[in-house]
DNA sequence: GCGCTCTCTCACAACCCTCTGAGGAAATTC
DNA sequence: GAATTTCCTCAGAGGGTTGTGAGAGAGCGC
């Protein structure tokens, strides 16, 4: 996890952390060379805007010392939206900031299923009770019947289905599916509780508490 | 994959992982020979414009070799234009770059079908509910009836019937669909899926989503 | 050289999504 | 049992995104 700003590269941690994956972390491109050659990491979140060095560069200069490591790109919204062009065909991806860790760590994986063949069959579908959520289409299901669901709305079922038969905090929710410099009203959570409720436990046995 | 670009090497490498399948990248003509010697490619996408020798030259070289790979090539636009044109004869093709990640592992298919005689059979139809896309003939049909595409369009449909109930990102379609230095309005997406609707969905179900 | 087709740009309208804030219900505390 | 806090739902404003059409320019065939 490479970035400059300690904020970002501590939140980003602690949530891959707790997803599960060893992470080592890098303020600067010169740090990030020497991360990747003696820790050998599978994937690299890389902020495009460091200090001593273009993202962009460091990842040739990279590729010219023979490592192969996927990358995922930080950008800011709007800037550089064509020099991005083209990432995603390397099997790299980028996310724009402010992101929501829900979202990073979603792309996270599909850049590692992508890269491992024999991971591939790790199934891209969350099932709880007569409930299921796929994670290519996008499509939710409840008694086989389709969910339509807004972006948000997704996101949130998503932590939930990932957290399911676990208590969540208010702000652990917040903190994952918002995005991570979201300053308005917590109560957004409870509205959008509200809405999945009125769309998934309409009919059947509520699934959400 | 021989391209003295390392760009371009990695761009087309991952897009034809991606589409499934085993890449060797060489950077130049001697690199090729030893990597066609060692690795049995059953196609060689051959950049013309190699640093140590002429794409052309390479390719004869490989031929007094006993070597019948089938071979790619890619140009700079005029440039060469009538030298190259003899090459499709012999059953290989030239793509002229900028080209689309989409359109080069279309030719690909088109190529290896030809060299695979037994392979024939793998159908060259993509086929989803009552549309269909014939990859050899470049007819699309919905419901029976023929639907006149321009090449853009077509290309589009491709690469969306390709990733059927997949949903994708703008970027990921831009990336694929479009030239790999595209540099325009991104919006043309909309309008190009604007249009496929209108030709697509107009009567029956709608399929783009 | 002319006309045609195709690609891309631009502008605008419509719509959907997100968030806010209020109010009522439920639960908890005193 | 009353007061207070917490929880839940709803309606609406605002902003952003999406979809469509018109038109300019480039390329191609005749």
């Amino acid at each position: 996890m490479v970035d400059d700003e300690r904020y970002i590269a501590d939140l980003v941690s602690m949530a891959l952390k707790v997803a599960g994956f060893e992470v080592q972390t890098a303020a600067t491109a010169r740090e990030a060379r020497t991360a990747v050659r003696d820790f050998r990491p599978a994937l690299m979140v890389l902020d495009v805007g460091l200090p001593d060095q273009d993202g962009f560069e460091l990842v040739q200069r990279l590729h010219t010392d023979g490592s192969k490591v996927p990358v995922i790109f930080l950008t800011a919204r709007d800037a550089t939206e064509e020099k991005v062009h083209g990432l995603t065909v390397g099997g790299d991806d980028y996310v724009t900031k402010p992101f929501s860790l829900e979202e990073l760590v979603a792309r996270i994986r599909v850049v590692l299923r992508r890269h491992n063949p024999d991971g591939a069959k790790s199934s891209s579908r969350l099932q709880l009770a007569d409930l299921e959520l796929d994670e290519d289409s996008y499509e939710v299901r409840r008694g086989g019947r389709l969910v339509e669901l807004t972006r948000t709305e997704f996101r949130l079922l998503h932590y939930l289905l990932m957290n399911a038969g676990r208590v969540l905090t208010r702000a652990q929710i917040l903190d994952h599916v918002w995005e991570y410099d979201f300053g308005g009203e917590a109560s957004v959570l409870e509205t959008y509780v509200s809405y999945l409720r009125h769309k998934i436990d309409r009919d059947g046995a509520p699934l959400i508490h």
